[in-house]
DNA sequence: CATCGCACTTGCATTTTGCAAGTGTGGCGG
DNA sequence: CCGCCACACTTGCAAAATGCAAGTGCGATG
């Protein structure tokens, strides 16, 4: 298998890189991103469970049940890619 | 809707970054992208269609029956994304 | 003129995604 | 203390995407 391949068991879920996205800009609770992306709600869960456990992303505990999601250094290393991908979608007209 | 996920609406399906890694060593044929991916058949037919519709690549006839994908100057702009992606999956160990 | 390789198509099972409604928990006003 | 609210999910089920296996059409080739 391809690194390219190793990468998409990872973030080429749908949504998964437009969760990672959100998240470079600074971390941010489960309602924000539901409300910034327009992600179905069980998707959402499912996604950043799986991104936790890829070690992309932790939870961080605010107040009793809000708590936030951050990126790791493995996660923010997703940055390029995603600035990258943006760019060539920004071309897309 | 972001630039990202403008990119995804395009080259997000499954298999269809995987076909354009393959195209940028050069064109290839049908059945070498299938036994090089190992992409069910019906599943590359269909990813094939949407990426020539999306202006990322274009058949060329060779002999009757054959023919071979190659990726237009748009799929080759992919390129970058490509390696940033393929570079993060490389740290998957 | 039967057979082969190549590029698909088709029918159906499985998996993933999406929608809508419901659950649990702690804080807060009365 | 009690009902209500915001937040972060979970659950049940429908729809869409993906995968598997077998079949189709069509020139070249023997």
């Amino acid at each position: 298998m391809s690194d390219l391949a190793a990468a998409l068991k990872v973030v080429g879920a749908r949504w998964a890189l437009l969760i990672v996205e959100q998240l470079l800009e600074g971390p941010k609770r489960y309602g924000d991103l539901q409300r910034e992306l327009g992600v179905p709600t069980n998707m959402l869960a499912t996604r950043l469970r799986e991104l936790e456990e890829a070690g992309v992303l932790v939870r961080l505990p605010l107040r009793h049940n809000t708590r936030a999601y951050e990126l790791t250094d493995r996660g923010r290393a997703l940055r390029e890619a995603i600035v990258a991908l943006g760019r060539w979608g920004a071309d897309e007209r």
